[in-house]
DNA sequence: GATACCAATTTGGGATACCAATTTGGTATC
DNA sequence: GATACCAAATTGGTATCCCAAATTGGTATC
């Protein structure tokens, strides 16, 4: 694999897995010594992880995104236009059973599974579930809020109680996905959303303390 | 301003304004005489305009995006996603009057109007519809579908009633958004795009020997 | 002690040199 | 004439060098 995606890869699991906490700033020299790399495939993984929302510049240089609370409230409104057209898309397929192989891979997840686990399944869900639509557009929107989300959903403070109703969320879309009924559906997907950004910001607005003392920046709604 | 700026700017206005035609293909040192700029720039705009669609990897190298009736359909259901759900929000607002700004666009076209002119404010309608939304996300979504769709939109072969048609439904959605009638707004709006889509597909499929003999890849949905 | 100011360092933007892989054009062979 | 093959040119990927601007740290001045 060529240097170029390697930093970009590597860079990008360090973001969305807190090495580098929101807010902390990017030297290009810093990446190119840390990845082995020179700076012509550092400021290629820069550019893309800057399109991706992961990164932003800071005047002159680069900083790691902030996790900002109005833009994920913003999000969860554009998930909800795009997922449901997505949703709509896929209960309007004649063959639709590879809905059983999204809710095989939920049920993959029990108490052994760590938390790790969990989070991207539970993120995997609503892309796969977008990705069955068969519209690239409306797949790659998915996939990419999921990604912009991800590092919040990861601080999230969450109890077995919360995973346990959104896992419960997850097999009722399905089931009526199953069903063909996509007002139904559609009807649920979007409570889940909703409700999922709730308790994500409330979560985070909660443990705001917490995360600065992290040295993450947070930015208020 | 920076010459990464410039190069992606220009390069991006070469494409959009068929003086590179679909499907070529772009060599970095082309670029890098043709602008007078160093490989770097070059390869940074590169990476921009591949992330908005208008390039492609090709193999090594890069070639501009062919013209995708595929695509062009998808991009539709994709529009109507994001662009209801916009309209919707915009819908909800207290102060509406920001729609007055966009009919001045529209009416600012006449039969004097240069056919330029007509081809950007009809983007730029439902680009500045999605702004006042406030969703950022949504906002941007509208606004890289409508680049995408703009050399297609620009090839298309449209007649005046045509145009006629296409303005009086923007001012029927503005008129619905200016009652707050989101219902309304919404089905128009749709049978707006749903329509447009229509006559684009047909158009370019009717004159693909004209779009092939000018050099330009097209290909088939 | 606060502040204005200057030198040294750091940083991102740009240019260029080098390399490996691919493409290309021609040539020798059958 | 077709084809296998090889050398030269081309091209994108990478590393490195230079530069201007910004940051930084210390110092002299008040």
């Amino acid at each position: 694999m060529s240097q170029m995606q390697n930093v970009e890869r590597q860079l990008r699991e360090m973001i969305l897995g807190l090495e580098i906490g929101p807010g902390e700033r990017l030297t290009e020299r810093w990446i190119e010594s840390r990845f082995g790399a020179s700076r012509t495939p550092v400021r290629a993984a820069l550019l893309r992880l800057e399109t991706e929302g992961l990164i932003c510049r800071d005047g002159r240089g680069w900083t790691v995104s902030p996790i900002n609370l109005a833009e994920l409230e913003q999000i969860a409104v554009y998930r909800e236009a795009v997922e449901v057209a997505a949703l709509r898309l896929t209960c309007a397929l004649e063959d639709r059973s590879a809905v059983d192989v999204i809710e095989a891979m939920l049920d993959s997840c029990d108490a052994a599974t760590p938390r790790e686990e969990w989070h991207r399944i539970g993120m995997d869900f609503h892309i796969e579930l977008a990705r069955l639509s068969g519209n690239e557009f409306l797949f790659r929107a998915v996939r990419d809020a999921m990604t912009r989300l991800s590092r919040a959903r990861w601080l999230e403070i969450r109890d077995e109680a919360a995973l346990g109703r959104a896992w419960a969320e997850h097999h009722a879309i399905l089931a009526a996905v199953r069903a063909g009924d996509a007002d139904e559906a559609a009807r649920r997907l979007s409570a889940h959303i909703v409700g999922s950004r709730d308790r994500l910001v409330a979560s985070l607005h909660n443990d705001r303390r917490g995360l600065r003392a992290r040295g993450f920046a947070v930015v208020a709604a």
